[in-house]
DNA sequence: CAGAATGGGTTCCGAAAGGGAACTTGTCAA
DNA sequence: TTGACAAGTTCCCTTTCGGAACCCATTCTG
């Protein structure tokens, strides 16, 4: 499969990695949601190569991820900010930025912490169930084919030969 | 920056991402989640070169995300399986496709859904504050430096001149 | 017993992507 | 007139990837 080929498979998780499955992108989206949002900051930040940013910041935008606002006329200058669409990543970026925070921190503890607005306290995600709103693992779900699902679709089951789960 | 100086980044993002980071790596995680765990299995599912397969596996097992488990001897034949360092991934995994069902699917709906054993409702994941319990989204949070933070850490408070945000 | 099959890799090649640095363009300020 | 800024673009060289072939221990099939 090549990298083009992913948006058009029948898997919301490949689709979206066809957005933001990429190394620099992801920490482009880690700098817009620390407010920064034009190329040289980006640049500064990240270290990353200029038509690499200038590539991941175009296909963002062709995501509908990021839009291009002007700041000034004459010359005219853009910058990039989140859409409704990007600020709707927050959620997969801060249960990445937590799992770091638990298995990749060194024992200084993490480099970043999120204060809630609302509760003034110091916080991380916890993922729930949209339904009765009680927290969610990988054991608690299980899944089935939806209304987009491709004619034969199966989902595998249980494991391949040596029944019980561990 | 090269992709071995990530791990070293004091960001728990990067670090995750030195990790996860990768186009494939996220597609493999996604099979383990629905129980794949042999080879053949994930390279016929996935389509992807076997020795980017072989790689992908490796680092997984060394980052201690999954662990290879004998299921036969004479010959020894090995499967993968997620530790609970990788099972703690799951919800980075649901919230990326999360946002896949709702901005990349087509209109006839997400392709796979996701049932919620212990409630028994079709379920997308909800990002709650682990403090108040209230939904989380991008602008109700702030960022502030943590006791893992480098020496002169600042955070960026504010867009970089025209104050006001949108 | 020979030969094919199985599972999990490794090796090789040409193509694509990335790192790093230099160059371009439009505009204003000194 | 030269310099500085911001935002790219171009070039060259190295690394990684896609695809296919090959390898190896063991077991099954004829």
């Amino acid at each position: 499969m090549r990298w083009e080929e992913l948006d058009r498979e029948h898997c919301s998780l490949a689709r979206t990695l066809s957005v933001v499955g990429d190394r620099w992108t992801l920490l482009v989206l880690r700098e817009c949601f620390l407010r920064i949002r034009r190329f040289e900051e980006f640049e500064q930040r990240l270290g990353i190569a200029r038509h690499v940013l200038a590539d991941r910041l175009k296909k963002l935008t062709e995501a509908g991820v990021l839009e291009k606002i002007p700041y000034q006329e004459r010359p005219r200058r853009e910058e990039y900010r989140l859409t409704e669409k990007g600020l709707a990543l927050y959620p997969a970026l801060l249960a990445l930025l937590d799992w770091g925070d638990k298995y990749m921190s060194g024992k200084e503890g993490p480099p970043l912490l999120r204060r809630h607005k609302a509760c003034g306290h110091v916080a991380h995600a916890v993922t729930v169930c949209s339904e009765c709103g009680e927290p969610l693992d990988a054991r608690a779900m299980t899944a089935e084919p939806g209304p987009g699902a491709p004619a034969g679709f199966v989902v595998p089951q249980r494991p391949s030969k040596s029944a019980v789960d561990k």
